[in-house]
DNA sequence: CTGTTAGCGCATTCAT
DNA sequence: ATGAATGCGCTAACAG
């Protein structure tokens, strides 16, 4: 702790209050009525004496850390960030404080991290997607106030909360066939690499409905796998032009892949939109400021994250959290054009 | 604290292994010697009955909580997101865990953040920017081991870990100057707005003396200000092209207002480097996938926040950290083009 | 090297 | 409504 603490306690502030330390304990817990005037001269002792109580002694007689605990998968990742964010709000006004801790899609990464917020007695875990089997997510949320971001658990549908992105993926082909597109190839990502690859795998289930929708048998040559990274984007691109097999557009299942897409496309010469359209999946921040600005299945990455932190607060008063749903909007900008 | 927990406590291994509670606590935190059997036994113990300390009871009996505060700015900027994992990778094997706090470069919101770090009793703390001033960051460093990343203060050097800001710009102007470039305007930031504005500060001072050093007046009327962020590079821009001054290149303070920029370039038909060369500042993730990729100052933000958590480590155990010193080092791409 | 004894600071009975 | 007493689980002297 810090060094020359406020070594005051709530004994000194009793004192100073002309009454006991219960009291004391009572108006600042407001757990019990107690005299106005009493009230009062705690009050002005606890300023006064600029009393801070100590949080140790607090969660360790009452049995609460007021802490929750949020595992991620990558701190600094666009759409992660957002999460984050959301969940920073959602909890600003509610005494309880987030704890990270970071999986880096590592599998024992990420068991030492749940251990590790386990061990600091949260009250409550957030985890936002992840590689953990449903078999262990449930015997967590057995102990533990839990929810689930970004991943749709058949068992567990209480727990989850999610993006509808069989929709999005669904929406975001669509409008490229609406616009004329016909040969769409897709970067989707390799099973086991990143993310709950389910929402990777439900992208690409939307994007071959869209296709049979209209008529057209998915082309295998054009599908790509990447691994959710810039870099392979770029590869993506590579393997796509070295195929040989013509195509107008590209759907990326999320931006980072677009962006990297992006940039292969420049260094061949090929212009974007008027050579090939391009289009992401989450919206992260600098899609708008992309050249020519990206168009992308929109995620409500900061909305979700409040939801969770609602939701998790929620279950933390026994209460049943309501868990909204999630649609993927599609934010139309230049990075498309019509086909002839 | 989780509903159903292990209430297992040091007693129970205690009896389970047929010592004494305080041999268990020793053994557990290595803090003497313990002969090899009862050692095993304890550890045996603590295995079976998969014993959870108590960090709460840890923390109020040993007076240190363990933890490093983490007061950032804003969560989700490409720059500071590097600091943070930086600072998760230098904690890694160290018993120590970090708690993040969000300024949003608000004073208000700051001084509260930093009231709530030191409620939580952190054993250190890193304070990332921020807009603290000097007296308010002493008193601070004299009650809790402090570090300070991303400023320069006068009076506290070995509190703090910074960039050298002006060689950085000194050496991304002089770059454009010795390609050929000798109208060059600056996007810098507002003092008061965010960022330590010391070191947007410092940028605009390394250009205008890397300017003047090739003979040149920096001229007023090709530097304007923005606020950081994305969209304030592209008002940059249109007031830059409303002045009428004519401009070859343009260097902005962050990567970020050179996105921006590069945005509104586009928007105008100025190509880039064609028209205009652009340079930035900070090599965030994206700025080697821009199109086209930018040259940037490259800010080595994960070695920092790495080299951040180490010196705060050793304060706690009363050693005097060394600082290292960090230089920008030019990260030169396509996005400059000579000048004939 | 090891067991015994006191707290750490607060919440929460239980009396009154 | 309020004070006294007890314990949360662990660490750290203190003795041996």
């Amino acid at each position: 702790m810090s060094n020359r603490e406020n070594k005051i306690t709530i004994l000194d502030i009793a004192e100073k209050a002309q009454v006991s330390p219960s009291t004391v304990s009572r108006v600042l817990r407001n757990s019990a009525g107690v005299a106005a005037k009493k009230r009062d001269a705690v009050l002005q002792a606890v300023d006064e004496l600029n009393y801070r109580p100590n949080i140790f002694a607090q969660s360790l007689a009452s049995g609460q850390s007021m802490t929750i605990g949020v595992l991620t998968q990558n701190f600094g990742s666009p759409f992660y960030d957002g999460i984050l964010q959301g969940i920073l709000q959602g909890l600003e006004h509610s005494n309880y404080w987030p704890i990270f801790a970071d999986g880096r899609w590592q599998p024992t990464v990420e068991e030492q991290s749940l251990t590790l917020l386990l061990d600091r007695r949260v009250d409550g875990l957030i985890i936002v997607g992840g590689q953990f089997d449903e078999a262990a997510l449930q015997k967590v949320a057995a102990e533990t106030p839990l929810i689930v971001v970004g991943r749709e658990l058949p068992t567990m549908p209480d727990h989850c909360l999610y993006l509808d992105n069989f929709q999005g993926a669904y929406q975001a082909t669509k409008y490229l066939l609406d616009m004329g597109h016909r040969r769409i190839a897709h970067i989707t990502a390799a099973v086991g690499y990143q993310k709950s690859v389910d929402d990777v795998f439900r992208r690409r289930a939307g994007y071959e409905q869209a296709l049979r929708d209209a008529g057209l048998e998915p082309d295998p040559q054009l599908v790509v796998e990447g691994d959710l990274q810039q870099q392979s984007g770029v590869l993506a691109v590579e393997m796509l032009l070295a195929r040989g097999r013509s195509f107008s557009a590209i759907f990326a299942a999320n931006d980072q892949m677009a962006l990297g897409a992006r940039l292969a496309l420049y260094r061949r010469g090929i212009r974007v939109p008027d050579d090939v359209s391009l289009v992401g999946f989450d919206n992260m921040p600098s899609a708008a400021y992309m050249v020519p600005p990206l168009t992308t299945a929109h995620q409500p990455a900061v909305p979700m994250g409040e939801a969770a932190a609602r939701a998790i607060l929620a279950m933390i008063n026994g209460r049943i959290p309501d868990l909204p749903r999630f649609e993927a909007e599609l934010v139309i900008r230049e990075s498309v054009s019509r086909q002839r």
